[in-house]
DNA sequence: AGTTTGTCTTTTATCTACAATAGACAGATT
DNA sequence: AATCTGTCTATTGTAGATAAAAGACAAACT
């Protein structure tokens, strides 16, 4: 195989969305942007809809035949791209499975267990990289340099100073800029799951993300912006096997964001700046405590 | 042709220096270490040095027939490994020749330019976008972002947080941390290059980056360390591309510099924050006035 | 006049293959 | 006893090939 088709079977899927809901689909560029995919995958879906009689398409004709079934999707493993399946892989390896640090890692073995060719492990590695959690001996292996105590202190170091630059930012924003009307939207997200925590608490790791990418954007700076990458895949693989005390370190953690929300809007920066490190003491420290 | 045999004739080419001071050579496992390959590697250079007549070879006997000669030398060219030559090329382009911001960067086109594989070419693109200057759209094109004023904006703001917590952490390291010897030597440099500075002015660039790596690399921090990889390569290839008033800019950055060398030994926090101010103050408007 | 479609070309994502390099192990040597 | 060499195996770095996906352009349509 040269190219896995997910990007096909996966804008598929979502056209059968689509599908269901219209009686005639629009234009092939239409659709295109719709799927956010280029006519050629459009053209190739469209097809295959004809072909098992969801539709019938004659040029700008497309009349829908019938709804589609559950049979009509790809099955989900299948609409993943390789990408994807190789990180959830070796985050499992490094993140939950008991990997020591200065492990090596191989590039051969890694692609036959994910069943993959060498080179989309190996370019997932160098993407990876950045993280910090693995280094290139050239010529040679990768040495996992494994999710211990330092790195949580160095990746939290750095994240504490962007984030208070970025919050410093964000209350100086003037009142017309987007981020104050979404702030308001994950404000009332908070509450609304505050309200039925018991049942909505997973949805926090989600939000979290939102929000905190919402502060680190206001400081206008693509490497703060860049940086905010690693947090976020470290927190959500690392909760992600790691759900003891979810419910109430949750709870905590949203009445935090309340505090820091009603602080960013107070347009006080000094507020902001306490309200800020209040919380990213208190996360700093549930991430450390996580850690053996 | 599968892979460049540059390890083996870099290797190749410094055993010779190596040769040209003794009259016989070490074990195997001894001169892997020197050259820093391995013993397969080091066969591969004795095998070739018996060829040539530099020496004859029979198990541990390795004895030196006659000094190297210029031809025996590979040519430079050849020694350098293709992730290098790819990065002088693209770096050459889009720092030097005039790349518009947004322009789309085609793997297929750089590796012809370059006369490599589209892998080598792709592979180097994954790994130079941490630096923020390319952006991959999937499954099509990369775009440039372009050398821009922003950019170095937001460099040297990351920069100089960085900076300043390093210079921080610096004067408080304690006395016998190899880190103040260093210092010294680097000190040493800059007196040197100083008094003969019409000379030695293109001397800076590789002691500024030493220097300004032994202050980063005392935060402890890798992320603050690797961060250091991107101003490096940028003032690297900004100033030997950009020479206009080499020498009056270099003089004036190596005072700076030894008044900050100064401040830091005066193990006083505020000096030290001070002079580092000074100089990065002066540092971004050296890089910014070299932007149109 | 502006879209839309049919057709064709180009580029990317991925696999496979192979030489260069690293690395392991047992027997030889000091 | 420790180190070195000979030999063999495994892994990495790179090229080349190919299907999937993007995108260009002119003719067809509203």
């Amino acid at each position: 195989m040269a190219k896995q088709n997910t990007v096909f079977k996966d804008a598929f899927n979502r056209c059968l969305t689509l599908l269901s809901e219209t009686s005639a689909l629009p234009s092939e560029p239409e659709l295109g942007q719709a799927l956010g995919v280029s006519r050629t995958t459009v053209r190739a879906i469209l097809s295959r809809c004809e072909e098992v009689k969801l539709i019938s398409w004659d040029k700008r004709q497309k009349i829908v035949l019938r709804r589609p079934e559950p049979s009509d999707y790809f099955p989900t493993e299948e609409t993943d791209s390789l990408a994807e399946r190789i990180e959830r892989s070796f985050m499992r390896r490094i993140l939950a499975g008991g990997a020591e640090p200065g492990m090596q890692i191989n590039e051969l073995e890694l692609a036959r267990e994910i069943g993959t060719g060498t080179t989309s492990v190996r370019e997932f590695l160098i993407r990876f990289s950045r993280f910090g959690l693995i280094e290139k001996r050239p010529n040679s292996h990768w040495v996992l340099k494994g999710f211990t105590r330092e790195f949580a202190l160095e990746l939290t170091e750095v994240r504490e100073m962007f984030e208070l630059r970025s919050a410093a930012r964000f209350v100086s924003l003037p009142e017309n800029d987007p981020a104050w009307a979404e702030l308001k939207q994950i404000e009332a997200l908070h509450r609304d799951i505050l309200a039925d925590i018991d049942n909505r608490y997973r949805e926090f790791s989600e939000l979290d993300e939102r929000f905190h990418l919402l502060v680190h954007k206001s400081s206008s700076n693509r490497f703060i912006v860049d940086f905010y990458d690693i947090i976020a895949i470290v927190f959500h693989y690392h909760y992600q096997w790691n759900k003891s005390n979810a419910r109430e370190r949750n709870a905590r953690a949203l009445e935090e964001h309340l505090a820091y929300i009603a602080a960013l809007q107070s347009h006080d920066p000094k507020q902001a700046e306490q309200a800020c490190r209040r919380h990213l003491k208190s996360a700093r420290e549930t991430l450390l405590q996580s850690i053996p």
